[in-house]
DNA sequence: TGCAAAATAGCACGATCGTTCGTATTTTTA
DNA sequence: TAAAAATACGAACGATCGTGCTATTTTGCA
């Protein structure tokens, strides 16, 4: 549906493409990954099977397999699917958001979106490392390639709020990384597994909080302002009770 | 071990007997059941399959099938060994712990050290939660019963430290359950699928953040509880620019 | 419009899945 | 110790899995 990379017949004909542009191929075969991420998404990746995709899509078992070779480099596709929108919704957008901590809240607010408010599809990097946790090969390594360089973006986003004076300069980037992460795995599992409703609420309070111990300059909370004494008092090297 | 509710001949009179306290058929249910945990820590509830727990229990796949009746009984039956066990070695060793905060804290380390030191065996709460948040049944009904019951515990737990006065008057426990489990969550996901080392001292330092939240008294000397989370944790590399 | 190549279908294979059934073997009961 | 009941086995079933083969259709370019 949204994802067609190939424009059918501008792409400088000769240059870029040494053999034909391969229209049909691609086509179908963009086609088959949108039906595998909407199954994968539901029954994991691990639950994706070739005849349930062919039956889904219209086509033969072996019409589907052609494309992809074997089931492993199917999954792989998907994954790489996954992350090709995951990026394109979540990170670019973002992205656009002024630097530091306009940004990071961006990020924040497209991911809280795309675990809880879509429930007819769960997020593939949770489910994926619920089910390669335990299984190395190349699937699992696809997984955690995509997902660091997620981490990674998110990781970068802190070190830049950091920079811009708006979170503590002694912020640990992946300390908080670490309590953001979790409240959107908190989320995941209370809203699609539990359904319990409020978790929404909860997650957005969660960042909040989260927040409140590392931004700069203390507005409101009484935590905050005891969090910048600490920083003064680190000086004194009072590590005793 | 904790099945079935009913002992069939009796319950008190000579309990502990060496030679027929139970019968055989319970023994080697009991015995499946166990290899049938740590295959399913290891593959997942819907990776378990008879055939694979025949050939580590070396028995036949009729004659494991027959102590169940069906896959999904088996499924049902793990997930409750799993609850037992829990309850076993998380639950009951912390409610011994002084009520309010000692308790909670006892809670927290134990589950903590549940996800994250056994590294042999994952958290079919967890794993089970991603793979059925899609697939209604009655696997799904047993394992959201059980969740749900350990997080009612710690929202217990919680109301009872505030009731002690030892967090805020005003805390929302299920908001600060919330956050809780989101620790545990990225504490599950980094140490087992990232391998990500000092996962272990994040979650540690996380549960002290958000306590830093709900706590009763504002600390007078603040480093006091970042002194408890730096103990334990051996990685440097806290803050630094 | 014809033709090579790409794309898809059809079919069959071995493997594994959960499950059933009849029977042999143990264990418990009387 | 014999009868009764519980337990385990072995074989087979239908279904589904991924994956090779070989036709057949469709496509894009001369």
């Amino acid at each position: 549906m949204t994802d067609h990379p190939t424009p059918p017949s501008k792409a400088e004909p000769d240059a870029a493409v040494p053999q034909r542009p391969l229209m049909k191929g691609r086509q179908t075969r963009a086609a088959i990954l949108d039906a595998a991420l909407a199954l994968a998404s539901q029954m994991g990746l691990e639950g994706l099977s070739i005849g349930a995709l062919a039956e889904v899509t219209q086509m033969s078992k072996s019409g589907v397999f052609a494309h992809f070779g074997s089931r492993e480099e199917l999954q792989i596709s998907v994954v790489r699917e996954y992350h090709a929108k995951f990026e394109a919704e979540i990170f670019e957008p973002a992205m656009q958001a002024e630097r530091g901590l306009p940004r990071l809240r961006a990020m924040y607010d497209r991911w809280f979106k795309r675990v809880s408010v879509e429930i007819d599809a769960g997020c593939i990097y949770i489910s994926g490392a619920v089910e390669f946790d335990d299984r190395p090969g190349p699937v699992r390594d696809a997984l955690v390639a995509m997902v660091q360089t997620w981490h990674a973006a998110l990781e970068r986003a802190i070190l830049i709020a950091i920079d811009e004076g708006h979170l503590r300069a002694d912020t640990d980037p992946q300390q908080m990384l670490f309590e953001i992460h979790g409240l959107i795995l908190a989320l995941h599992h209370d809203a699609r597994f539990l359904r319990r409703p409020g978790a929404d609420a909860r997650a957005r309070a969660g960042f909040e909080n989260v927040l409140s111990h590392y931004l700069a300059e203390a507005p409101a909370t009484p935590v905050a302002a005891l969090a910048a004494a600490r920083r003064t008092s680190r000086t004194g090297r009072t590590e005793s009770v």
